[in-house]
DNA sequence: ATCCTCA
């Protein structure tokens, strides 16, 4: 879809409609349609389902306001019955107390989705869990070792050394007494605390990865068997492959992982277990070695040369893509060859349509003269590791499919899966979507893989990565024996054995020669900043007339830059996943119409997603990998269009950015900038004058 | 830290 097209002169002229009519107007806009907003502090919560101003109000800090919003919908839909449960249970039990909870507190880690929003408005859950262990210690002494021994120990650990450090002691002697009048008091408390508890709670989540190490003693070697060793050397050698790469068979790379395996794996265990440690360092994974495509020698090709068929063909003119890109070149013979295939295009090159277009003629021809029945099983999927990837992928493959006779559904989270599953029992042919809603249907034996016979990992790097790697293993165990796996990423490297080992066999790479990352159109800026001023900065750098995408760490850091925008009078929105579906999918849109400029986001826009013409990426939290510089930067500049990317870091990270700009073999200037410095001026200002001339 | 199912 958009994502490929370079003639984009009509379809671009559909999105920006809205625009059309310059920068005021689009300030007027702001306030005025449905969307409830006045534009003050905090009133965009008005527009929220089931908006209460008074309890907005009571919670002052705007930034913890921001959370709780998020959080607030899904939980108000739970709440009722939650609380219901508690209060009735607990009374009776107290005095014996401690030994409900234990069991409760089993419960929960299951549930770590609805804990989440719950806590944010739940004092009465949380606040009967704390007291209770205070009383463990006393109690329990004899218990404990017992009880632990099912999951206790793994999460407990995790939680109780956070919690109680400041606020056991003092707090439950307090409390308990007062705990009936909690639910009042509570709210106040909330925000404070919870501060503290999320963190500790998204690691309710990870207990399960902490387990992981143990079990996962198969999968994990094989992945940091690459990572680690590889990272030590690295500095030296990644200088080294580059050069080397474009002269350089492929087929050593890919094969050495088969070959001896087995036996490096173990040698590597250890190694790999450090690797938890360190989780947020930058990994460098060794290049794969691929052949790279000369993009003067695919000029002439046609899309119907390269073995699509007439009606595929037609549909990807109307999506505006005319002429191959040179990745597409690439890669849709030896599809269509049934091989399977890597592939590295940088971003914005056009990777969709080259394994989407090939995808649907091997479909097709496989389904040659055959009736399609109603319920019948799908077979080519199409994984990616965002819901608003799914979307957009489906959004460029759908059309190419319909052209065929074909059809495609999406299989994603956050939303109802009555009509997923009801697309299913019709019968589909091309299945795209996220790994957790895919999985859960395949449970559910509402969603057939058996006869997948072509499976697409669209950023296949990212979904070899630690939450990703072992859902999409035991999906892709579900299709059929010997399916033709494509792996697809603009940094696409080492980090994919995992799965190239298990799943793919003599696969081909490739990649099109000087099309590096840094070889396109984006200039890159790093600004060294005060971190007092940084807030002030954002907003100078933000109040521009182009698109602008910010990239934040957080999920609550980006909630409030967007409220802050907002109150600075940027009208701006929020994209992260404390966001219901609607809600995410709604504020992209509106970047996409340019009903607002500014998106305030999290990584989970770093990848894949392609809108039209954005023109500055903000770095307000500057990235922690290489990688994923690369892809949010990725968001601008893309099918040979201009973009600035800006990263702000305050000088002690002067060192580990410039460390990280060498990895992605990107060239930024340093530039130390105080408020009202001319380049914020320029930095915005000349955007501005871009887009409009 | 982020993302990825459901209730």
């Amino acid at each position: 879809m958009p994502k490929n097209k370079k003639p984009a002169g009509g379809r671009a002229a559909k999105n920006f409609e809205p625009r059309y009519g310059a920068k005021s107007s689009y300030q007027d806009r702001k306030r005025r349609p449905g969307e409830s907003s006045s534009g003050q502090a905090g009133s965009r919560s008005a527009g929220h389902r089931g908006h209460r101003p008074t309890e907005t109000d009571a919670v002052a800090k705007g930034r913890w306001n921001a959370q709780e919003r998020a959080g607030r919908d899904e939980a108000r839909a739970i709440r009722t019955h939650a609380r219901d449960d508690r209060p009735a249970r607990s009374q009776g039990d107290r005095p014996v107390r401690s030994y409900d909870d234990r069991p409760r507190r089993d419960d929960r880690p299951a549930r770590s989705y609805d804990d989440r929003a719950r806590r944010d408005d739940r004092p009465a859950r949380s606040y009967d869990d704390r007291p209770r262990r205070d009383d463990r210690p006393a109690r329990s002494q004899g218990d404990r070792p017992v009880r632990s021994y099912g999951d206790r120990p793994a999460r407990s650990y995790d939680d109780r050394p956070a919690r109680s450090y400041g606020e056991r002691p003092a707090r439950s002697y307090d409390d308990r007494p007062r705990r009936d009048d909690r639910p009042a008091r509570s709210q106040g408390d909330r925000p404070a605390r919870s501060y503290g508890d999320r963190p500790a709670r998204s690691y309710d989540d990870r207990p399960r990865r902490d387990d992981r190490p143990a079990r996962s003693q198969g999968d994990r070697p094989a992945r940091s068997y690459d990572d680690r060793p590889r990272r030590d050397d690295r500095p030296a050698r990644s200088y080294d492959d580059r050069p080397r790469r474009d002269d350089r068979p492929a087929r050593p790379q890919i094969d050495r992982p088969r070959g001896d395996g087995a036996a490096n794996r173990s040698d590597w265990n250890a190694p790999a277990r450090t690797a938890a440690y360190d989780a947020h360092v930058d990994v460098v994974h060794e290049r794969l070695q691929a052949e790279a495509v000369q993009a003067g020698e695919v000029a002439e090709t046609t899309f119907a040369d390269l073995g699509l068929g007439d009606n595929i063909v037609g549909a990807l003119a109307e999506l505006g893509a005319a002429a191959p890109f040179p990745i597409q070149a690439a890669t849709i013979p030896p599809i269509l060859g049934g091989k399977d295939v890597l592939a590295r295009g940088r971003t914005g090159s056009g990777k969709t349509i080259a394994f989407g277009a090939p995808l649907v003629e091997s479909v097709l021809r496989s389904q040659a003269g055959k009736r399609r029945e109603f319920g019948r099983a799908p077979k080519a999927l199409i994984l990616a590791p965002t819901r608003e990837l799914a979307l957009q992928i489906d959004g460029t493959i759908q059309p190419i499919a319909r052209s065929v006779g074909l059809f495609t559904t999406q299989i994603y989270g956050g939303v109802p899966q009555g009509r997923q599953a009801g697309a299913l029992k019709r019968g589909v042919d091309i299945v795209i979507g996220t790994p957790g809603r895919i999985e859960d249907l395949v449970n559910q034996g509402k969603l057939d893989l058996s006869e997948i016979r072509i499976v697409v990992l669209d950023e296949a790097d990212h979904m070899c990565e630690l939450g990703f790697l072992e859902p999409v293993q035991r999906i892709l165990r579900h299709t059929a024996e010997g399916s033709q796996k494509l792996l697809f990423s603009a940094t696409l490297d080492r980090e994919v054995a995992a799965l190239v080992d298990e799943f793919l066999v003599e696969p081909a790479v490739y990649e099109v020669a000087g099309e590096d990352q840094d070889s396109g159109t984006i200039e890159h800026r790093v600004l060294v900043i005060e971190h007092r001023e940084k807030a002030e900065i954002l907003d100078s750098l933000v109040s521009r007339s182009g698109k602008t995408l910010v990239f934040a760490r957080t999920r609550a850091y980006a909630e409030m830059l967007a409220d802050q925008f907002d109150d600075a009078g940027i009208h701006a929105v929020a994209l992260h996943g404390d966001l219901n579906q609607a809600k995410r999918t709604r504020n992209l849109e509106k970047l996409t119409s340019g009903r607002v400029n500014v998106l305030v986001a999290t990584d989970v826009a770093a990848r894949g997603i392609h809108v039209d013409d954005i023109d500055l990426v903000i770095q307000a939290d500057a990235p922690d990998e290489y990688k994923t510089y690369l892809h949010r930067s990725g968001r601008t500049g893309r099918a040979g269009r201009s973009g600035t990317v800006v990263t702000l870091i305050t000088r002690q990270r002067r060192r580990r950015m410039g460390e990280l700009l060498d990895r992605a073999e990107i060239d930024a200037p340093f530039e130390e900038v105080a408020l009202g410095d001319d380049l914020l001026e320029e930095l915005s200002g000349r955007q501005l004058a871009d887009v409009d001339s």
